[in-house]
DNA sequence: CGAAGTCTGTGAAAAATATCACAAAGTATC
DNA sequence: GATACTTTGTGATATTTTTCACAGACTTCG
């Protein structure tokens, strides 16, 4: 295992290895070599085994990578070992979707509170949440061990609910709201952004043809 | 203008960059610097130039930039002077999520069609946009000239979705299906992936004060 | 108009990341 | 158990991307 940096491109790719190798545990398959999970995630043999080159050693040469042991590591690797408890701040059109998503809860992230500074949206509930005035934010983040945050209110009410967040005491924000946060040194911002993303297609679709495409 | 390939975190800066002087020029701003740009971005002034510097000279030395020059040129080099058609396929909570989202207007692209392979959501209407079967998108790409699409099915459709999209001539793909998609050479894809983000966020969580916390 | 100050554009340097390529260590087969 | 394959782990290399740093160009102000 090497001491060095992980580059967090490495991390995301992680998560996507165990995706993969999960749905194979499904099926029953019991190795997979780095060329075929290279293959699977488009990614190439050679970016697989560097990337879990920084955590150890996980294969057997020869004949791969069991794929138990490597989904046991992976998980290990990622905190998908413990619970995280997740707090919503508004409660619109996405954050709603977010509440519906599925997705969240088949991977141990767990939204346990929504807030919203619309009082007509206080009180509202989603399934078993119920929605609450940013105003107890800090108090239910104490309550409920909450770790991590998603911002989805309008931009111009960003900056003000991560500031809100961070006197909370929650240090990691995944961002919808198109805007550049500022947020003091050791707070984690990830953004996610559609429209920007729609955007960056939208260019290439522009550029087609004229010698751009192959821009990587 | 240098002649080098432009970096696709590049094209998704400028993005930024224009948003950032699109709302500064509401409130009748004139001109900015790069050192500006970058702190208002948390980019840095060198990054500000060197991305301008792939597609021309749009400074004043010893002045900056004209804020309206600047947005008329990004917009230009972003293809933002174009409608972009788009095509949504998936009407669930994220689908309706986005036909609902106005980010998406505001910015020349349009969902101007929506279909879903569930026959019971066919017909349903969601303002002047009627649900339609996926059989129909072949045709109503050529009849309403889309260029752009978006998966927001479950996973396990997303990779037949994209060959269907793909047949119909659409070459570029926003999706949000938590799979690594596999297409043809010359078509975009893009992947939002909301449980991998916060995923990634839980990993940070996992790690903070174990000497991991400055991974950048 | 000249001096002091500001800010761009861009090569050069540094840092980060990805790819190559191969020795070493295993497996499979006969 | 020897031979032919397969596949890992990892230095070395290549590529990409960011940051630095400064000459040259323009502005501002007295």
């Amino acid at each position: 295992m090497s001491n060095k940096k992980v580059p967090e491109s490495t991390i995301s790719r992680l998560f996507l290895y165990l995706r993969e190798i999960t749905e194979l545990a499904k099926i029953n398959i019991k190795t997979i070599s780095s060329s075929e999970l290279g293959d699977r995630t488009n990614l190439g043999d050679a970016q697989v085994r560097k990337d879990l080159g920084y955590f150890g050693q996980f294969g057997v040469t020869g004949a791969g990578y069991s794929i138990a042991d490597l989904k046991k590591s992976l998980e290990k690797i990622l905190g998908k070992d413990k619970k995280w408890n997740v707090a919503l701040i508004g409660t619109g059109h996405l954050g709603t979707a977010l509440l519906a998503y599925s997705g969240f809860g088949r991977h141990e992230l767990d939204i346990v509170a929504a807030f919203d500074a619309d009082a007509k949206k206080i009180g509202k509930k989603f399934g078993d949440i119920t929605v609450r005035p940013i105003s107890e934010l800090e108090k239910l983040t104490k309550e409920k061990n909450i770790t991590l945050s998603i911002i989805a209110v309008p931009a111009a009410e960003a900056q003000g609910v991560a500031e809100t967040i961070i006197k909370a005491g929650i240090e990691c924000i995944l961002n919808f709201a198109p805007v550049s946060l500022n947020v003091p040194e050791g707070v984690k911002v990830r953004n996610v952004d559609f429209s920007r993303e729609l955007e960056i297609l939208s260019y290439f679709a522009a550029n087609k043809g004229n010698g751009r495409e192959t821009l990587k």
